[in-house]
DNA sequence: CCCAGTTAGTTGACGCTTCAAGTCAACTAG
DNA sequence: CTAGTTGACTTGAAGCGTCAACTAACTGGG
């Protein structure tokens, strides 16, 4: 698909909205990353790998969940997993019963970073998203994210 | 700052709303870029950064500038139109008048390849956007995200 | 049982982004 | 006019993500 014949152009205002949209996904992940990363030494990817361990029971999670979690793929997960790994803030082993899954267990000491990082990542995601809002257009942006994604995995329902 | 005392936790619709945007900005860049890489060999960036090109006058646009309208750094920008440049799309040179100053301009095959990926792209971003959404949600998202963007960068007022 | 097929995860190479350092041009004060 | 500073990029190295290939473990029909 996406190719054939001529499809309908962007009217003014989608383009408009489409082209704020566009700039935010460049440059919020960059205004995120750059926070954690030099407060606590951890990308947002990371940060939301060691949150997901830690409310999971037994702050343990298999890697495909972790993966959905997070939004990232199995790959990039396992890459982020060795590092956080050799840096000392999770474990891995593979389960009991199925020997193919891998779980990973947040360690103590991840635990220690997670709740130091969270703070200053909580303001500046206060800073830069939900102070800006009203309480009327955060309801807004959830439902409008959530259709968009609804359309980039129609299974995975929340 | 992003660090002092106990700052204000979310609520548990502002974390909804805010996990939801979190995946977005995770998850669309991906299915951009996957569609124009596909179907055109261009990163979603690239597409910007001939997009810019394309509709300056004289097809040419000095590197600042073009940096800050497909919203990334300066640094990011150079390598890629070295790239760009190497695959013949765009040509550079010193602005006549000021020599710190690089112009770079697209090139027939540039714009050749922009013209071919265009209809794509736009077909994806209808996809996966505005046809998730309802005009009305469309005028919403504009607002939000530029109320975002502004905390970002409070200068660049567009 | 056993082998083909599927599922879960890992790995290595490659490409891209970032960061820090470097270049070169243009002001600006003495 | 020149020494120092600012501005506009460019470059190289380092780190991260993606893709394709691979390994290992389970499953299900014959």
């Amino acid at each position: 698909m996406a190719g054939s014949g001529e499809p309908r152009w962007l009217e003014k205002d989608e383009l408009a909205a489409w082209m704020s949209l566009a700039a935010l996904t460049f440059k919020l992940p960059g205004v995120l990353d750059y926070q954690l990363q030099r407060d606590s030494g951890l990308t947002h990817f990371e940060y939301l790998v060691l949150a997901g361990l830690s409310e999971s029971p037994g702050r343990s999670r298999r890697m495909s969940d972790l993966a959905g979690f997070a939004n990232g793929s199995l790959s990039r997960l396992s890459h982020v997993v060795k590092r956080l790994e050799q840096r000392g803030f999770v474990e891995r082993r593979p389960a009991e019963d199925d020997g193919r899954i891998t779980v990973a267990t947040i360690t103590d000491s991840g635990y220690e970073i997670l709740v130091a990082a969270a703070p200053g990542h909580v303001a500046t995601v206060r800073e830069y998203v939900v102070d800006a809002l009203t309480p009327e257009q955060i309801a807004q942006l959830k439902v409008i994210a959530d259709q968009i994604l609804a359309k980039i995995d129609p299974d995975k329902s929340c």
